[in-house]
DNA sequence: TTTAAATTGGGTAATTCGGGGA
DNA sequence: GTTGTCCGAATTACCCAATTTA
């Protein structure tokens, strides 16, 4: 199946993160994530890695949130999205 | 299909509801509003969320609060008017 | 081939992160 | 219980000129 092995510019990546290609460029340097160079050196990224990073890898799942109740005090302990990646390191 | 996803920095959300980007940060991690994490660790705010949340579109609970003998819940909460939050998406 | 836009690399400010305390 | 401020550390944004892409 077609799972998205499109490949993003730095500048579309950036564009869904609202960040500078610059960090796009960064990230890939760290290896925070998945990059092509081509021949003249330019680097290009799988949206289907991108799109895992943007909703937070996890699953799809997040269509409703206590609807019927008001996150008063009943702490979720999530911030919308599932992102247990980079959820604890720092 | 634009809906206005576009992302916004802790700074503009800030700015936007006149308190501090820490402010921000912490209603982010009580889960008070989504948030979107960069492979680096900061976040990033839908703007669609935000505009609900300063509009006050997204939750129409807020006739009377806090003085009156209230339940816990008493109305019911979102997802149920104009709020185009990521329900469903993809 | 030439042109215009994007990307690369390094370097330096500005922002954000997390925790703690007022 | 919520918000604003302090700190150090990390991440990100904007500056430049040269190369690559389309």
């Amino acid at each position: 199946m077609d799972t998205g092995d499109r490949l993003l510019t730095p500048g579309e990546v950036a564009a869904l993160f609202r960040v500078d290609p610059k960090t796009v460029t960064r990230w890939a340097a760290a290896g925070r994530i998945g990059s092509i160079r081509t021949p003249g050196g330019h680097r290009r990224f799988r949206e289907s890695e991108v799109r895992a990073l943007l909703e937070g890898e996890g699953m799809l799942d997040e269509v409703d949130e206590g609807v019927t109740d008001r996150p008063r005090n009943a702490g979720p302990a999530n911030s919308g999205g599932p992102n247990p990646m980079n959820a604890g390191l720092y």
